[in-house]
DNA sequence: TTGACATATACCCATATCGGAATATATATT
DNA sequence: AATATATATTCCGATATGGGTATATGTCAA
């Protein structure tokens, strides 16, 4: 067995552009499948598969109306790779940007 | 042409579990690459061949010291990535968290 | 210069992945 | 039931990818 597998987490759904475009797109209103054709001018067949990938992971979520399908963002599961990246916060270089995030950390919750 | 080209950005090159782990050890502190074979267990040109991927979008930087190469995270590479999970922040549940973000968003920089 | 050590690159294989085309499935309409 | 519409799945071909093994490159020590 060679190659790890991939499209099974939502590091590697991020990965691809498109999918991100997409994640983009439904974040701030649910959308029929058609919608994102256009918009982004791909193949329907194509996005089909690409939030197929999203839905897999969770990060985007459906229920359908009629004979459409209507997709959006579910943002919580971006979370998980927002606070891996801001676990990194503390090699910053900018030094305002540091301290803006430390006082972020200790105070007003 | 088939299959877009990928290892080219951030996000394709933390897809990698493996290659997350090593930001993970080399953000504190730089290291050998023998010292992360040792540590995540990897054959040598594997990890070799990660560090490449990485250094290509320029995650880790490399200096020389005698044989040895030392690499080290560059976490201000991690920023974008950061920046983009950020956005969605927004649309994110638990009102508490929204409510914070809000106030960093506004407030004191 | 020769040999040991540290790391990088090349090459091969098995598999994953993307795009495209064709087809299947589900629902609404008549 | 037949047809149209919306979306999903399957199949195919081209390519990317990761791991392993072998080998190349670079540096230090004797």
């Amino acid at each position: 067995m060679s190659r790890a597998a991939t499209t099974s987490d939502v590091f590697n759904a991020i990965a691809e552009s498109r999918r991100r475009e997409i994640l983009e797109l439904l974040a701030s209103q649910e959308r029929p499948v058609g919608d994102i054709v256009d918009l982004l001018g791909l193949e329907q067949p194509s996005v089909s598969k690409h939030l197929r990938v999203l839905r897999d992971v969770d990060l985007v979520r459906v229920r359908r109306e009629g004979r459409q399908m209507l997709y959006r963002t579910n943002a919580d599961a971006i979370r998980p790779l927002h606070d891996w990246a801001g676990g990194f916060k503390q090699y910053w270089r900018n030094q305002l940007q540091r301290i803006k995030e430390r006082a972020e950390e200790k105070g007003q919750s």
